[in-house]
DNA sequence: ATTAGGG
DNA sequence: CCCTAAT
């Protein structure tokens, strides 16, 4: 069910199509009405045929789909029930089409595997937590009700107490109401091969208890995602998207988990799978051999013609080791190619830089500094009239705290308005040169983005795909002093006097908000010296991403992060190679100083999670094969303290 | 334009 | 993360 269908393109001549592939019999009522000149929404449709705007992380992922030119096969985990493949293809004419063919991608179960080991620690933890707490606190009931707003009665929204009630179990009635469900979305075209790596909910009202033991269950690889409480829920969605969420709908939350663990196959060609907490290639089976001497092979693997990755991905059942093959041949030939001695000369001369003389002007640059940055945003208004069929909204934030800025488009949709995030997230990188001209007069600046935003979109057919220059640098330096407004693709906020009727899609209110907040932007501004203020977003690696480095530097080698950045993150508006670059020196220095840690301030210290031994291990590997020396400590600050310096840092997200 | 390194 | 030097 909920099959994201995007419709994201520019119809020049009037040709769109998108073929929604549901199990259930939606599918007549919704594209066509929606698929109207203007503009085309990433949503997802409900199970009953209602359309529902997409997060960013389904537009995110949906780019994922459209990333790649030609065809490639996808598999869908959706919330619940079961796996659909679906492949997209995108004909030469623009059409877009969902399909359900019969072939398979096996290439994902590596990750999956991996994935859910991860996920199965974490969600140990949090049990472990949770029975901590029991034993402290005296119980207290949890209630669960039925959720009327759902959009259908399957969605079953459990609430805890506010104060945080240490039952996470919820009791039968909740896993019972769960998924005795799984007819009603009817009759699904499932993939042919239901069997591998499906995250399935066939949750028994008795396994409840048993999940008391083993939080997660996994049987044979296939996580029953039902037995969770929201709790759980939401430590897995923490865990995999790197942001906590608000949203109490289980169901959303089991589809978004599931989708986001099936669907990360960008580094399908690189698998591997942890086992007994070790990670062997995919292609084990046929080497039969432990990692070790994959490793090494790898390093001697002949070298061969080189095959497109792409191609060669997916649609093959067997395609996995293939891809893995291929993979580790391509790493085989680099190593050849740059030679032992050339790769210890290159290594061993490091860059030696000037010291960098930083904020010159900070010595010239006193007396301008605003002191509220903040203010400039305001000064955005005074839309330019003339936009023809679109016009502006200005949306603020929540109450919460920052004060937000969105630019919407309301465009025009059979009859009815919609409105539209206006694309393209904004993001550092390479100004554009026309731009500092134009940050003097906003609006026109804003026509401008909105317009090149559009032509983005009728060239790639996803909008996030495209980098978008950093305005905000430029316009930080700039004397007017006016702050672009940032129109992030990130959630759309759908204010409830505009929102309106799109043709049969009832937005209920309470379905709009959870995710404005979900994937709040950490921006935090930090004073510079140039009269401004800088923004310091920050966004946390998910583990998704930690994946996709790693295995991208896996086969890309370190050190082609602009490489790396295209394969892998492609659909990532952030993520600069440069990010890459850092994220993986940061991972190098983890994973080398590998911790015991235990117990003691293990979890509760830091928030954010700790990578899991197996990518660590893999990015030792990795380094070692790279001959990337490890940051050492002992070159670095402290000699002495070695004690505690080994022992000390897990890695984190 | 991309990469390495320092902060 | 951000910034700059180097390539």
């Amino acid at each position: 069910m909920e099959t994201v269908v995007a419709i994201e393109h520019n119809d020049d001549d009037g040709k769109l199509e998108d073929i929604g592939v549901d199990r259930s019999s939606f599918s007549l009522s919704s594209p066509k009405q929606i698929a109207n000149p203007v503009v085309y929404k990433l949503v997802r449709v409900e199970g009953d045929g209602r359309l529902v705007p997409a997060t960013d992380d389904e537009v995110m992922e949906m780019e994922d789909f459209l990333e790649h030119e030609n065809s490639e096969m996808r598999v869908v985990a959706d919330t619940g029930q079961s796996l659909e493949c679906i492949s997209i293809e995108r004909s030469s004419s623009g059409k877009l089409r969902l399909e359900c063919p019969k072939g398979t991608a096996d290439a994902d179960f590596g990750k999956l595997n991996a994935k859910l080991q991860y996920i199965e620690q974490m969600l140990q933890k949090v049990k472990q937590e949770e029975r901590l707490r029991l034993s402290c606190e005296s119980p207290v009931p949890s209630r669960v009700k039925k959720d009327s707003q759902c959009s259908d009665d399957k969605a079953v929204t459990v609430e805890n107490n506010q104060s945080d009630a240490p039952h996470q179990e919820i009791p039968s009635l909740a896993s019972s109401l769960n998924y005795t469900h799984s007819n009603q979305s009817g009759s699904v075209d499932q993939c042919s091969r239901p069997s591998e790596g499906v995250i399935e909910s066939g949750s028994s009202a008795s396994a409840v208890y048993s999940a008391l033991k083993s939080n997660f269950s996994m049987f044979d690889g296939e996580i029953c995602l039902d037995k969770l409480s929201i709790r759980e829920l939401h430590e897995l969605f923490k865990v995999t998207f790197g942001r906590e969420t608000t949203v109490k709908d289980k169901q959303w939350l089991k589809r978004r988990i599931a989708m986001s663990l099936t669907n990360s196959r960008d580094v399908s060609a690189t698998t591997f799978i942890i086992k007994d907490n070790k990670i062997v290639r995919k292609c084990e089976d046929s080497s039969g051999n432990g990692d070790a001497e994959d490793v090494i092979s790898m390093e001697n693997a002949p070298v061969e013609a080189d095959v497109n990755l792409k191609d060669s991905s997916a649609l093959e059942g067997c395609g996995t080791e293939d891809n893995q093959v291929v993979s580790e041949t391509k790493m085989g030939k680099h190593n050849i190619e740059h030679g032992l001695g050339g790769e210890d000369h290159q290594k061993a001369a490091k860059r030696i830089r000037k010291p960098t003389k930083r904020y010159i002007e900070e010595l010239s640059e006193n007396e301008s500094r605003e002191p509220n940055p903040m203010a400039s945003l305001s000064s955005s208004r005074n839309m330019g009239p003339g936009l023809s069929t679109t016009s502006y909204v200005r949306l603020s934030g929540d109450a919460s705290s920052e004060v937000r800025t969105f630019i919407t488009r309301v465009d025009s949709l059979g009859g009815s308005d919609v409105q539209v995030p206006c694309v393209s997230r904004v993001r550092r990188s390479h100004p554009r040169k026309d731009i500092t001209s134009l940050t003097k007069f906003l609006p026109i600046d804003i026509a401008k983005t909105a317009k090149s935003d559009n032509k983005v979109l009728a060239e790639t057919g996803s909008c996030a795909a495209s980098e978008n220059p950093d305005k905000i640098l430029k316009a930080r330096s700039a004397p007017g002093k006016l702050q672009p407004p940032s129109c992030e693709p990130e959630k759309e906020k759908q204010l409830p006097g505009v929102s309106t009727s799109e043709p049969q899609q009832e937005l209920r209110p309470k379905r709009v908000d959870p995710f404005s907040h979900t994937s709040e932007d950490n921006i935090v501004t930090v004073p510079t010296a140039k009269g401004g203020m800088r923004r310091k977003h920050h966004r946390a690696w998910t583990l998704v991403e930690v994946m996709k480095l790693v295995d991208g530097v896996s086969r890309c080698g370190a050190g082609r992060w602009s490489e790396i950045k295209r394969l892998s993150f492609s659909s990532h508006s952030y993520r600069t190679s440069v990010d890459l670059k850092d994220k993986w020196r940061n991972l190098l220095k983890a994973s080398f100083a590998q911790a015991p840690a235990d117990e003691g301030m293990n979890v509760r210290k830091h928030g954010t999670a700790p990578i899991p031994e197996p990518i660590l291990l893999r990015v030792r590997e990795l380094a070692q094969m790279n001959s990337q020396a490890p940051p050492n400590f002992s070159s670095s600050k402290f000699l002495a303290g070695a004690g505690n310096a080994l022992g000390d840092r897990p890695g984190y997200l």
